[in-house]
DNA sequence: CAAAATTGCACAATCGATTGCCCAATGTCA
DNA sequence: TGACATTGGGCAATCGATTGTGCAATTTTG
């Protein structure tokens, strides 16, 4: 038998066709250069020989060519047949962010353990274009989608439905299809919890009340959080006015002028700040840095998201973390067991402590 | 004529076959509902019709009759006809990390903008798994492949090459294909040149000196920053001993103990300290919090990497950013150019001030 | 008005893998 | 030895879209 390689690599084979490497190995080839059927080659190489009573001679020997012809299925071939592509897709806000590349993270570890090829794509918080996402990984014959903060969650969910599409949605709860989304309520009572207990007393009466600040209550999270936020303020015999619920978006600019507002007005910073995001906290950082530091001494601050690096800053800052792999791996449960109900699943998230700088003896911190 | 929902959505065309919305309309749907051939069908719907002189009613008329049918085009039986996907393939080592997702958002968006489906896939700096991803995704008949981070750059090239994929290279220089990076000595120098000037005069002889800390000499980015780190130190005509390049990997962990070291053997911070990376610049912040605060006074610090919310820690920390969106512009001008040459093109980053919240009034810093 | 050109579209092969069905060869049992 | 079971594997249709080729009908040209 002439070498396999030789021959694959150098052009004539046995029928004295031109096989130049310009040509991708298929099963035929194979088939051809083991003296074997498509039928049994492909059956072998796709692990389902047992099921068609294939020699192990032949098995090994087949194996052996197809790994000597550097052959790899093509799985666009596989997936029209089958009508399964491989493919897992998820669409997210934006890969730019903690809290998104966080799930990718675990969606795209998640996804290859179950040999499933990830596919993900951001949105931008554009609904036309979430919209057309969608359709496009629908066209690709994705096995399964993950929604995670969609802008019009609804209608991608009617796409799906439509296409036959197995979906789950995080971070936001939909309709007609499971969901999994990080236990808001909990988490911002923690987190308001941690703010009404320490909030220092501060003499001047302006400075003295808890604010929430960014977000839109229009959005489901902010909204859970906000009741939290009311709840513990409820429980602890506190009053919280509307003006204490400022929903200046989640942008960093918007959140700038906001807080540089709020400040302006109480003349000084609020005794409790919960802020609602990482990015309208950058923001709120923004302004911060042209305080003097000493003004932070009588506030306490949170905010509902996390950073590594942001437990570090001067002023102690309490973050919710929430917890993307706990998430992702309910989703799949989900979307394995088959269900397709919508059904709410929440995840508890932690809260952080802050790691800040302190000036007493290193002692104090373990 | 009949309603083509209605007939769609009911169950029995008019061949009186059953059509249940169990079925994913295709171009023969199309082709039987609107009278026309399946060919016809194709070539108007992907926008061929002018090549093939069809009637400008039957386009209108096959037009409507595909939206109101929901039709998309099925992309693996496209894929496997036309020998292209319409993927566009990346590899990272992880989501989870500020350059990495800035890179993907990047990516994400030109392919879109193109008309491409990015895929991007995690490799977790795993030689192993680098290699099943990339196979994996020439399986998936991606159309090209970006590059970024990866172990074993030239292994992955010689897949690339052996399955004719067009590729290039993202943030370290790989062989026989275009190389995007960015230009590490240039940055280095900028981020060596604001720690020399600025560094300030210690009386004590050990913390006298400026120190390069983390990563690994053996990864080319580092290995030019450090050359650039010497190259600026010689100009000023300051001698660097090999104990001031600390390689303590790029783990948060490591650099915690290595500064740690390092600290207890000066008796003190530094005065000039380059961390070489966001991850070791955390484990970095991890013992700084032990520290009393004023022995930040005399020191300057900077880190080859960018985070938002470093730029807000209590001592003033210069940041070099990374371009990500000019990396991936120019690997797309590239790929689109059919640039198969080993090309390195370096992209200039941008040093980053810091922000820091100053003693001072706040009309020192605008 | 016939030949030639153009218009408009259908036919059928093809991409590569999968899978239901069938059949020859060999083995088993009475 | 003949009926039957088992083993091993080939045949050919199929998934849905694309595309080279062919051809009838209509229009233009001479």
């Amino acid at each position: 038998m002439r070498d396999v390689k030789d021959n694959l690599a150098n052009g004539v084979d046995k029928n004295g066709t031109m096989t130049g490497s310009n040509h991708k190995t298929t099963i035929y080839d194979i088939a051809r250069l083991s003296g074997s059927s498509p039928s049994t080659v492909s059956s072998v190489l796709n692990g389902s020989s047992g099921k068609r009573r294939i020699a192990e001679s032949t098995v090994l020997a087949i194996q052996k060519i197809a790994t000597e012809a550097g052959y790899s299925t093509n799985m666009q071939a596989r997936g029209l047949r089958r009508a399964r592509s491989g493919l897992a897709g998820m669409i997210i806000p934006l890969h730019d962010n903690r809290f998104f590349s966080s799930l990718s993270q675990s969606f795209d570890t998640m996804a290859r353990e179950r040999g499933l090829c990830p596919v993900i794509a951001s949105t931008l918080r554009n609904p036309t274009e979430e919209k057309r996402i969608v359709e496009t990984l629908i066209s690709y014959a994705i096995d399964s989608l993950f929604i995670a903060g969609a802008t019009d969650a609804d209608a991608l969910g009617r796409l799906c439905t439509a296409a036959r599409l197995p979906h789950i949605f995080i971070d936001l709860p939909g309709k007609n299809a499971p969901s999994v989304v990080t236990n808001n309520f909990h988490g911002a009572e923690l987190l308001s919890r941690k703010i009404f207990n320490e909030m220092p007393a501060v003499d001047d009466r302006a400075r003295a009340k808890p604010y929430f600040f960014g977000g839109s209550a229009a959005d489901y999270a902010t909204a859970e959080r906000i009741r939290a936020f009311k709840s513990v303020a409820k429980a602890a015999g506190v009053k919280i006015a509307e003006d204490q619920i400022i929903q200046c978006g989640y942008a960093p600019r918007g959140a700038t002028s906001a807080i540089e507002a709020l400040c302006g007005r109480l003349g000084g910073l609020p005794a409790g700040l919960f802020v609602n995001s990482l990015t309208a906290f950058e923001g709120v950082m923004s302004y911060f840095v042209t305080l003097p530091p000493k003004q932070f001494a009588d506030s306490i601050i949170g905010c509902f998201d996390y950073d590594p690096l942001a437990a570090f800053l001067q002023f102690p800052l309490y973050m919710v973390r929430q917890n993307s792999n706990q998430m992702i791996a309910k989703a799949y449960e989900l979307l394995e067991a088959g269900s397709a109900a919508p059904l709410l699943t929440q995840i508890e998230p932690d809260l952080v402590e802050p790691r800040t700088i302190h000036a007493g003896p290193p002692s104090e911190l373990g």
